[in-house]
DNA sequence: AACTATTTATAAGA
DNA sequence: TTCTTATAAATAGTT
């Protein structure tokens, strides 16, 4: 006689690699699953002195993340992306060189040079368009509406801030965070109990 | 009497927020959990329909990613970038658009109108020393390099590609997996020996 | 890569 | 969401 003095039937075992059917399932085992893969993701770093992020879409299309030590420092290192903002310029130069030639590198690349070339037709077409369109912010940058280089330049300004801007965006929804694995606060609330993981907000 | 009948001590406690000493203690704890991380992230994707990316660097620098369903259309979608290739042009003619007008308003939002002229004058002048370093494809794509038109082109093929090839170099290292929860193949070798955690060889 | 003794994560349920 | 179990799963220390 026992059948049943038991609290809970405690966790089962399911086939892990089966979706699981109503969405109500699949939102509950998304948050608990997502607490879980960011505390071993934390203790990871910590342990191991390892960089690292994670990037999620939830079964709701909701974006989520977890980076350590921070979300663009990594993004741009697997990017290739330089690490530094140099006000001097110096630095600067020196990374206008590397993104050309591998501009030039890529380009050496191309197979269809008509594509390449209709796209080209295309964006300048567009360039005529859309330059009337917003000024720019004062009468000094304004200028570079006028050449193709500002443009470009432009173009360079944007490819290093894109990510960043991108996750700042994301900031917004309070989903991303940046785990330094000693001081630990959860997304939603404070949650971490046990030791460590979680983090800070981004 | 049995001080000592176990066979092994077992897993042991260790404080997870804690560095490990060695370098060797390191490197081994962390394929470990790399591994426990994949798994889990790997369930997590099959579980709740999930779009996922880690990307790491391991204590020795060497970078590690999971993705599912692969790692590009992760990031392009973090980074909003858009998904299609349009080889009609169709499509990039609408995506040109949509760049430009990113560009437009991220300009406005620059505050350091001087810097950014300072950084143009210098790409100006890069532009005319590397232009005639490597000579492109051939004379179609060639007579590119006479004007930044074709420079802005370029770079805005290389800010479509810059992701894909980035991965793509690192699928070199052969450690760059996309998890396709299904079908499982670890990185080093075949692993995974539970229901399927692992991934493809992107 | 394998092996266990343990610690940890978590499926269900409240 | 947060808490509790009972149980499944991950893994530290070794071989």
């Amino acid at each position: 006689m026992e059948s049943s003095n038991k609290r809970t039937k405690g966790r089962q075992r399911i086939d892990t690699s089966r979706r699981r059917e109503s969405e109500e399932d699949r939102l509950i085992t998304f948050s608990k699953r997502r607490s879980g893969l960011y505390k071993k993701a934390s203790e990871l770093c910590a342990l191991c002195n390892t960089e690292l992020v994670v990037l999620m879409f939830s079964p709701s299309g909701k974006p989520f993340s977890f980076a350590h030590p921070n979300i663009d420092v990594i993004a741009r290192r697997f990017l290739k992306l330089p690490q530094e903002e140099d006000v001097t310029g110096g630095i600067i130069n020196a990374r206008l060189r590397n993104r050309i030639n591998e501009l030039n590198e890529r380009l050496t690349q191309l197979r269809d040079e008509a594509q390449a070339e209709k796209e080209r037709g295309q964006m300048l077409s567009h360039m005529a368009k859309v330059r009337p369109n917003k000024p720019l912010c004062d009468a000094n940058i304004d200028e570079l509406s006028d050449n193709d280089a500002g443009m470009l330049k432009a173009w360079l300004l944007e490819l290093q801030d894109r990510i960043h801007n991108r996750f700042q965006e994301l900031a917004a929804d309070a989903t991303t965070y940046a785990g330094a694995p000693e001081s630990l606060v959860d997304d939603t609330n404070v949650a971490s109990s046990r030791q460590g993981h979680g983090g800070i907000h981004f």
